[in-house]
DNA sequence: AGCGTGACGAGTA
DNA sequence: ATACTCGCCACGC
């Protein structure tokens, strides 16, 4: 317990509960809006996104993604930096030491203007501590 | 009540 | 890989 920023008391919105939940990825890794949702086992992929378009600031909404990977490409700009900052893997980048780049004559293909997230080696699971989070946030929903 | 609108997702062509 | 459909569901008019 006190590993975790300090639940705001309950019951808590659904929406609310979906950007603590947000909040809970780490940096590096990223889930897709019905993997959100899921973690609380309630609304839905719709639900998680519109939270996210209302999340305040702090919240790393560049973790939640499209489950293909991507962000409307007006997100997906502001999201670029970001990742380049965290190391989130995305498509098109070597995993390890094979960097096979198909484009040839083209540069790296890694974060273009639109950057779409490999979710394949990105994709976040909680931990236990985390669980523990999102099972209160599941208790507390109004 | 109906109807349009989304930071979505899966299936199909 | 791109485009388009359809299902989904909370919100606001």
């Amino acid at each position: 317990m006190g590993t975790f920023p300090d639940l705001p008391p309950g019951p808590y919105e659904l929406s609310e509960a979906l950007v603590l939940a947000a909040q809970l990825v780490p940096p590096g890794h990223a889930v897709s809006y019905g993997d959100l949702a899921g973690m609380l086992d309630a609304g839905g992929p719709r639900q998680a996104g519109r939270a996210m378009s209302r999340a305040p600031d702090g919240t790393g909404w560049w973790r939640i993604v499209r489950a293909d990977g991507s962000l409307p490409a007006s997100l997906s700009a502001r999201a670029a930096p970001h990742y380049a900052a965290e190391g989130t893997p995305l498509t098109g980048q070597a995993a390890g030491s094979l960097a096979a780049t198909p484009t040839g004559t083209l540069g790296p293909p890694d974060a273009g203007p639109h950057p779409r997230v490999d979710l394949a080696r990105a994709r976040w699971a909680p931990d236990e501590a985390a669980r523990a989070v999102l099972a209160e946030l599941k208790a507390r929903l109004g």
